[in-house]
DNA sequence: CCCCTGACGACGC
DNA sequence: AGCGTCGCCAGGG
């Protein structure tokens, strides 16, 4: 957002946005911030989201639909259990019908 | 204050 | 079409 609020904020409030059953990626949120080139520190973002609640952090993937961030779940599979208990097929790390499955953070506008 | 890192993405070869 | 590089920018050492 364009508020003053820092930038991991708004990625946050994002996040929380993200309906059950739905992925989208760096790339999406950071262009919804406004700052499309910095998909980089959507993912750092992240990094602090565990810490903070009602962060789905597993429901944001790249733009691929990979799961690159499932490293820093803990478990590791975490993520993906996650998400294919919201009913999404991930097959060797990618999620199915991504496209399908894809929210995009500018639909809500 | 300089240097390095990082859950990405677009472009070049 | 696959791999390498660069851009971007905030935080931490």
């Amino acid at each position: 957002m364009t508020t003053k609020t820092s930038f991991f904020q708004d990625v946050y409030e994002v996040v929380r946005l993200i309906p059950e059953g739905r992925v989208t990626s760096y790339g999406a949120i950071a262009e919804f911030l406004g700052t499309k080139k910095s998909a980089r520190m959507v993912g750092w973002a992240m990094n602090q989201a565990h810490t903070l609640p009602d962060v789905p952090a597993h429901r944001v993937v790249n733009r691929n639909g990979v799961l690159t961030g499932k490293h820093h779940f803990v478990p590791p599979e975490k993520m993906q259990q996650l998400l294919e208990k919201e009913g999404i097929n991930i097959k060797n790390d990618q999620v199915q019908d991504f496209q399908k499955h894809f929210w995009n953070p500018n639909q809500i506008l």
